[in-house]
DNA sequence: CGCCTATTTGATAGCCGTCAACCGGAGTGG
DNA sequence: CCACTCCGGTTGACGGCTATCAAATAGGCG
């Protein structure tokens, strides 16, 4: 949240005050389960997690992924029952803050709620893109778009390597998450190497031509909203 | 937000007391355009209106629909620039309130802050629904399951005509509802006929057999957060 | 009555899913 | 050190769901 809204010293330090409790992971650990009742909320200090919602035909659906410094479930913060569930993709290590101390930060804090409501919002902007990611653009977008999400939102934070993208996920999950099969993903990302916008090395991933993939992939970085917003609202 | 977090008296009069305008609109008006930054932030009072973003192809994706009674812009109320446009979808009647009036009551009344989160937060878990819903499911489901949503939401506000659902979508934007062409949604519904999931006349639908349709759309109103949430967060 | 939009229907094409097999690397145990 | 296993990645053949194209019908509104 750091990232968006900027805090004041002692809001600062008020969150940092807050009782917590740093967890390690492994991968496919369930951090919120569907259908339960919220408890802590966790911050995603290392590796990758994953929101997801089940089909009834048994089908997953990947409805939104995070990397570190992203807030694991402010969106159950004032809701009594979990609509999705949160696992890790990765091995992960969480920081988890007990949900009560947050709703009260967040009632004697305003520019702390403030800072909350501007990750939700960021959040579901986010979720809207998926929507249309999902709903109207074919495979060979969608993943382009998918990995181009992932590489910008890891390049606000620092966290592309040498190589470039890292990704820690297997085709089935990027399937899960692009509304296709595995086998059809394998294709298609062998497609964006032969036709020259992505090399793959492993999992890592190099753009040699980040204006033509951004191209093919429709994306832009608007609905991201990065950069800081005003704090005009935490101000007034 | 009422039907979702119980209000005080004062907190309900200072929302009331916020400056506001009504203003009627004509069926597919702009309400928040795509790219600009958010002004004021309407309340709908009357008739329907959706969310929608454009895909590069010039596909366009609603991704959310709203009933008398919904915010259209909280999303917008901490973010600088729209990432998405709204629209009528009928003739409506919104109540605009000035986004700074709404920012600083937020700041000053913890428990209104509370009251937009929960929107924001039940919204968010709709967005997550359209993704299953348009990346995992089939054509009939899909449709079936807008229908139930529709249905279940305006139910909830006591919406529902004497026949039922009267729906006023074309089958066009069902299909952009649900990322799919509007001749495959007129396929789709002729077929949820035959079955005899629903009963239509006119842009009217009515739902014989309540329990299957939910079966056949894997519709759960789980994600709508029906019912009040505590107001634990609200009196901490 | 005439225009325009929305709905309906049929024929055809294509994207992507399904099924199946094979490959390849990492970890494990002998 | 090597064989075995397992999971994930790769590839091909085939089928089905949905898009596309086209045209006819129906409905709303002047």
């Amino acid at each position: 949240m750091d990232n968006h809204v900027v805090l004041g010293v002692e809001d600062k330090a008020a969150l940092a005050a807050l009782p917590h409790e740093v967890r390690d992971l492994n991968a496919g650990s369930y951090i919120v389960r569907e259908g339960t009742a919220p408890g802590a909320c966790p911050v995603l200090l290392e590796g990758f997690a994953y929101r997801q919602k089940l089909a009834s035909n048994g089908e997953r659906q990947i409805v939104s992924l995070h990397i570190p410094g992203d807030a694991l479930d402010l969106q159950h913060l004032f809701l009594d029952c979990a609509d999705h569930s949160v696992q890790a993709l990765t091995k992960i290590t969480v920081a988890s803050i007990p949900r009560s101390a947050l709703r009260q930060l967040a009632m004697a804090r305003p520019v702390i709620a403030h800072a909350f409501a501007v990750s939700n919002q960021i959040e579901a902007s986010i979720n809207r893109e998926w929507v249309l990611n999902v709903g109207r653009r074919d495979a060979k977008m969608r993943i382009a778009h998918l990995l181009c999400e992932i590489a910008a939102r890891l390049a606000e934070r620092d966290l592309l390597t040498v190589y470039g993208l890292e990704l820690p996920m297997t085709q089935e999950q990027i399937g899960d998450a692009t509304g296709l099969t595995s086998v059809h993903v394998n294709r298609m990302l062998k497609t964006l190497e032969l036709e020259g916008w992505i090399e793959r090395d492993g999992r890592a991933i190099r753009f040699p031509n980040w204006e033509g993939m951004r191209r093919i992939a429709d994306f832009s970085p608007l609905y991201l909203h990065l950069g800081r917003q005003t704090a005009a609202g935490a101000s007034a």
